[in-house]
DNA sequence: ACCGTGCCTGCTCAGATGAGCAAGATTGCC
DNA sequence: GGCAATCTTGCTCATCTGAGCAGGCACGGT
């Protein structure tokens, strides 16, 4: 009996959905009447043989970010569909986009931005529009990607997000890690450098994204770390690092001894900021994106659906 | 302003879709009459944006039966979804047991049923209920699979279908194909064969699959072909058989002197009946689909989506 | 500047739908 | 078999929603 209900609530289904009939007309087919019918499409809907899908770049899951927000406490979510794609690189970018829709939108209006740097960074920067707010200043909150063949793309970040919000940038002039805690603590203590920490210090909000812990991390690719070290570091327990600084699972420091070479904020001003927006997408970052959000580094979270998923538990 | 709209489209689509928040709430949220609303989603489901899928293995695609219907003739067409399936398997799975339930539906009850053989019908036997008609009897329309190592399987389809239906099997008790010509027409003349032809050949509703042509047909696998005759097959035309004999793309018999030597009632037959029932399913079978229906070989076709859009020419 | 064309907006109204309710059917238990 | 508990059915009513329409607005040609 019950299997014949569910059956008939598939043709039902079928009639209402694709050939938008009334429930109705679907009763005069089905020989029910239309109170049966609009209770075989409920029961349809609640076990889940219909799929709804937004298909679309900008679409985003609401129920997913609500689950997220219970679950972890944090301020604000935001999950952007992963319905109809195909790769990694598109799920970055359509994350990329919702972080600058949601930097745009952020009330209050920051007076001071604290960022870090990194290719997803950089894409949010170019997604930002001209005028996305009037007068932010942008500071680089981690030392920087001099290193990096594609030197300049950290600065572009900055520079580009202050501009298009008619503000200055203020860049970080020191590398990403020192090989000796010597020169980080004169680094530090020189004027221009320490100026632009205490300024960074004061932001009113911050944005950063994640790197994962492995032979691709940005910081291999910019010089300042060997695959080696980064191996050494996961044998450690290290899942990823936030501005520069490497992370376990628990979200506490891998090695001080490197953490303390390396120059930025550290993870305590994210942990106490008002405003953290995190922004991390793909498979790959799934186990630095959970630290993050279990630890308390970041108040919101802008990921794709899969790796909020992970975080809740619900895809392993 | 068209981007804009766009973007409201989503987020009114999420609120209502994922939501199910009414397009009242919808407009207080977004600042927006809630007839703007309305003609927002509208316009999303215009676009395509909103993709309702019914994921359930009885699921059928009304649509494509239609147009299927439409753009060939069909009397009938019945397509199972292929949302959320694996595997070939599975869909075929699916469309012997929608051939099952289209069999079990059937008006007017068919009292003498020509069946064929092969696994797809075999599976098509086992989804049959118990009573699914009273007093079919089941003929088998082609020769057998006594080579076969399964054995008894062409046997136990005929057999079963007609069990299930309180009704009699006859089975025809010839190979499928036969070396030589004399011993086929020898064997048709025999009464026990001859016999059974002419009741197929009286049969009120045919039921019959189609093999691919390639070296994984079930008559190569049955001993009656080898890889190398397929082969040479292929290289004339054939895109597989129906009811043991190879027809090209066009419908026509690619090999007429190994057609003579094939025992079962000849294609005219199929194309003459009232009721021709074919179930083919999996992606193997695209252009072997499309040659029995762009040839007029059935009256009603059974069959997965991708084939069904296959034969409409929009899934290539 | 003026006017016409055509799109967009907000509305009325009727049809479609879901919540809640009472009567009837079914099941399980003694 | 009798009875109570539960589920199912058909209904009323309030709400939600889409079709269609009139007025308003923007745009372009003269």
């Amino acid at each position: 009996m019950t299997d014949t209900d569910e059956l008939l609530s598939i043709r039902a289904a079928e009639l209402y959905y694709e050939e938008n009939k009334t429930q109705d007309e679907i009763g005069t087919v089905l020989r029910l009447t239309r109170w049966k019918v609009g209770r075989l499409l409920a029961q349809a809907k609640a076990s889940g043989f219909i799929r709804i899908e937004i298909v679309h770049p900008r679409a985003r899951r609401l129920s997913v970010e609500r689950r997220l927000r219970e679950a972890t406490g944090l301020t604000d979510a935001i999950v952007v569909s992963s319905a109809g794609v195909s790769g990694d690189e598109e799920l970055q970018s359509r994350t990329a986009q919702a972080a600058a829709d949601y930097l745009t939108g952020l009330r209050p209006v920051p007076r001071t931005l604290g960022i870090s740097w990194g290719r997803t960074l950089h894409e949010v920067s170019l997604h930002l529009k001209q005028g996305w707010a009037n007068g932010v200043n942008v500071v680089q909150i981690n030392g920087g990607v001099s290193l990096n063949r594609r030197a300049g793309t950290a600065a572009a970040t900055a520079v580009t997000m202050a501009h298009k919000a008619s503000g200055a940038a203020t860049l970080l002039p020191s590398p990403a890690i020192l090989e000796r805690l010597e020169t980080k603590r004169a680094i530090e203590a020189d004027r221009s450098v320490g100026a632009v920490l205490k300024l960074g210090a004061s932001a009113s909000a911050y944005l950063f994204s994640a790197g994962q812990a492995d032979q691709n991390s940005a910081l291999v690719d910019s010089g300042y770390l060997t695959e080696e070290q980064v191996a050494e570091l996961v044998r450690k327990g290290a899942v990823g690092d936030i501005v520069g600084r490497y992370i376990d699972s628990n979200g506490n420091i891998v090695d001080p001894e490197l953490d303390e070479r390396t120059v930025g904020i550290p993870l305590e001003q994210l942990r106490n900021a008002k405003t953290a927006i995190a922004v991390i997408a793909g498979s790959s970052k799934h186990a630095i994106a959970r630290a993050v959000v279990g630890s308390g580094l970041c108040t919101v979270l802008v990921t794709d659906e899969d790796t909020a998923l992970a975080i809740l538990g619900e895809h392993a």
